[in-house]
DNA sequence: TATGATATTGAAAATCGATATCAATATTAA
DNA sequence: TTAATATTGATATCGATTTTCAATATCATA
């Protein structure tokens, strides 16, 4: 089952910024809660197509839009230049691990690097405000 | 002054995979080198545009990618979509450090993040390649 | 240094993902 | 119910990159 926590966050966004909550807002992001992958934008529209067939590809667009600015989803652009949207039900801030063989994700995290992060930027006399980490490696089953 | 060295890598490159050692690939490398900056593919053609007005688009983004592949030329993709190309004369491996306001670029490295980020790939059963990581904030020049 | 096999080129067309346009429709507050 | 306004889907458009293709350049070999 599908949070109300997030289509609360949702409406309140839309609420505050004089949007309306019309139907296909609600089943994209009803829709996206539901996938726990790096969707493209694309495979987004696919998995809504199945389901309600007139829902065009610029409303994925704008939603996807609306999704990132409200915090529930955020954008990703990886090395081999695609990107993906990855909803933030049910996860904290992360950074990616991924198999240069296979394309497997891992979330990871590791504090310690968080603060060296923050005390690195600072060092050059800037205001931390958010990073990117990618690393990238052959995954355990890849390897043999 | 250019250095024989770098031109010796992509000559060495195109040698060993039969590839053609063309004027064009020659006079882009140089001026590639000769500019110490984040270039996109269009700064690059502007660049080389007004030396040799012959030389096509089409031409750049060859070279560039034959670049990147002998680790000349490293592509980066970032935040706002841009893909920039940086070269690695007389660099090391770095990360980057922008500005959100101005868009400067730093770059950075720490060495106890980069034992770190090893670490926490092998933690995780992957064999580590590469990374990637940007640090987003504001700088001392903006910040006031 | 001429030849021929093959890679490279520039120009233009094609492709890709993403965005903007616009008339028809849905939402919302009154 | 109405009127104001936001949203929609279809389509056109955009900018970045890639592909196509006929003409040309490179290079090993004769």
């Amino acid at each position: 089952m599908v949070s109300e926590k997030e289509t609360k966050m949702f409406e309140d966004y839309l609420a505050t910024k004089d949007l309306k909550h019309s139907q296909q807002r609600k089943e994209i992001l009803h829709i996206f809660l539901g996938i726990d992958k790096h969707l493209t934008a694309n495979e987004l529209y696919m998995s809504v197509q199945k389901k309600y067939p007139a829902i065009g590809y610029a409303t994925i667009y704008r939603t996807l839009k609306l999704l990132c600015e409200c915090g529930l989803c955020r954008e990703l652009s990886f090395e081999d230049g695609t990107t993906r949207y990855e909803h933030l039900y049910g996860h904290q801030h992360h950074d990616h691990l991924i198999c240069t063989k296979c394309g497997r994700f891992v979330e990871v995290v590791d504090p310690q690097i968080e603060s060296l992060q923050e005390k690195l930027a600072k060092q050059h006399g800037f205001y931390p405000q958010r990073h990117r980490m990618e690393l990238y490696g052959v995954c355990k089953r890849c390897k043999r």
